[in-house]
DNA sequence: TTGAAAGCGCTAACAG
DNA sequence: CTGTTAGCGCTTTCAA
């Protein structure tokens, strides 16, 4: 019901002109004399003409539009990522189209569906926690649709994606833990199916072995990323007869969990317990005490992916799959390093 | 450079019949035989075939697409308004174009302009912290495109809106300070043209002489809602000769901050400042001690939003702005409740 | 220097 | 029952 915009029409009956000469004159075209371009240009602004790109994208077969699939809008990491994929996107002239999986795999296949039937001129995506089978992927590949995955990825060598160095990172952190005078480390780790947890608990592993420290299995909780789950895995590691003197969880969420759970049993952080999250959001420095974390670069993953994107569409040919790994850094807060004993 | 989708026309080719035929089969159009729809149907399905949105759009006018205009996408409170808006409009076929002011009106401005140039349906927005002229959103009312304001609102009586009872929250605030016995109440506030500021301020005064308690100016800081702003602002009320036994923060953001500029002075929260914020994100769980804060329906509100969107693109009449209140609820945790002061 | 016409994919009124 | 045609807004040959 919304009044109809201007269009070259318009300007072209007012001007009794044809409509191909606006077309012409709004682009400058030499063919059009200098007199008639700047009188339409002028009508043009003043009744606030601008394409429609709907006839634009139906003629050139392209919408300008890129859709992104996170598992979950709410959170500080995806929030910034798509902030930087908006950025690059914006810097291009297209627009992103925002689905959450909500980390369900079925929901996942739908996004796929409606954003392809949407006609996307690709797809950014971070796969749900619950995605072990990659086939509504594979389809994209015949119909020659960038996609990206960034995060939680999956075929590499098919697709392009934007990772961090989830082992280093790992590996970086128990020696950060290992330096602080920590010997039994614990591990809150995520479901292995996801490239990024089994890759942090690789790092893990190499970590101890590079501290020469032991390998105990009783001393790693795998979950399912959920508060819940969180909760009991550290209160399983803090009830062992031998409980750890440092908790490396996950991610930042769960190091909250843990850090909660730490507190309950009367422990003290990092008197008693290290403590140290992956993500680095805002709140790691709100939380008491503040959280040590591995920073994400999450905008520059987000402009990263686009611009993977971008690269992706502008080639004529088809590009081979480009993985891009992005450097992270060690916050050392007070959570992780140990105070003189004699409080 | 994807290769082209499926059209009614490859279909047609295929089977022999005209273009319309094969449209009107695919919507059960009582015209077509049978036999000859089933057929037609089985291609689709088999071919995958999905109408053009481009060229659907082109037809009938319309986009499908919602703008959004956020401050900020990286926030807990505004994502999951979001995920609201989009849940309404994907049941209803519509997609959700988000972009961000950053809290700057120019950005705002820009917004404006560009969702409108892609002919977006609708408009949802919450105003940017620095908004002070509406001009922009005023042009919008002779294009007669629907328009929602949220949270940070402006001439409500000509556009529709969902809003909280910012005054009544404040004012609930405050006698809950008393209830817990606190007796000089602090208001760390936000900046006055933005309505939900001033509302909560007013809140906060009302909630005052309800207590019959003195409006001490002292006690009250005026911020630009930035982490450096609200830090100072904190320290300030806190170095008061009499300082606050309580502090109200103008949202959950300024009340991490505030917990932190408590704790470094050395007093404790809550046994010597008592300290409520509003929003209640997740993290108002982690803190320590977990925040008192006033929980936002976030997710409803953004439902509410596409609502009134959606009513207003339904109805033919130019239906007469909506102002809709959203309930709120005081979540009381420790931050707010003395505990005996013997310990 | 400008205009006419075709076509992008689809629907709907009009023919047959 | 099915096909033809016009048209949504725009660009781009081809003609003039």
């Amino acid at each position: 019901m919304s009044r109809k915009p201007i269009s070259l029409k318009d300007i072209a009956k007012e001007l009794n002109v044809s409509i191909s000469t606006v077309s012409r004159a709004l682009k400058n075209h030499p063919d059009i004399s200098v007199a008639l371009t700047t009188k339409i240009q002028a009508l043009a602004r003043e009744r606030e003409f601008s394409p429609n790109p709907l006839a634009m994208g139906l003629l050139k077969q392209q919408t300008r539009i890129i859709g992104v699939i996170v598992p979950n809008l709410v959170t500080f990491f995806y929030s910034s990522i798509i902030s930087g994929i908006e950025s690059v996107a914006r810097e291009n002239g297209y627009y992103v189209l925002i689905t959450s999986s909500y980390e369900s795999y079925i929901k996942e296949k739908e996004c796929v569906e409606n954003l392809l039937s949407s006609r996307v001129e690709g797809l950014i995506v971070c796969l749900s926690k619950e995605t072990k089978d990659y086939s509504h992927f594979e389809k994209i590949i015949n119909k020659e649709i960038p996609l990206v995955f960034f995060d939680r990825v999956c075929r590499t060598s098919e697709f392009s994606s934007v990772v961090i160095d989830n082992r280093d990172m790992a590996f970086q952190i128990i020696k950060h833990f290992y330096e602080s005078g920590a010997r039994r480390i614990a591990h809150i780790a995520g479901p292995q199916h996801l490239s990024i947890a089994c890759e942090r608990f690789e790092g893990y592993q190499a970590g101890l072995k590079n501290c020469k420290l032991k390998f105990d299995k009783n001393l790693v909780e795998f979950i399912d990323l959920t508060i819940d789950d969180a909760a009991k895995a550290a209160n399983k590691l803090l009830s062992l007869p031998d409980s750890p003197d440092a908790i490396f969880s996950v991610n930042d969420m769960v190091a909250y969990v843990t850090m909660k759970e730490i507190k309950r049993k009367g422990l003290r952080i990092p008197e008693d317990v290290l403590l140290v999250g992956i993500t680095d959001e805002f709140h790691a420095t709100v939380v008491d005490p503040p959280l040590t974390s591995i920073m994400h670069p999450t905008f520059d993953i987000g402009r990263e992916c686009a611009s993977l994107f971008f690269a992706q569409i502008q080639s004529k040919e088809k590009t081979p799959p480009i993985q891009k790994v992005m450097k992270t850094k060690l916050i050392v807060r007070e959570s992780s390093v140990r105070k003189d004993r004699t409080c």
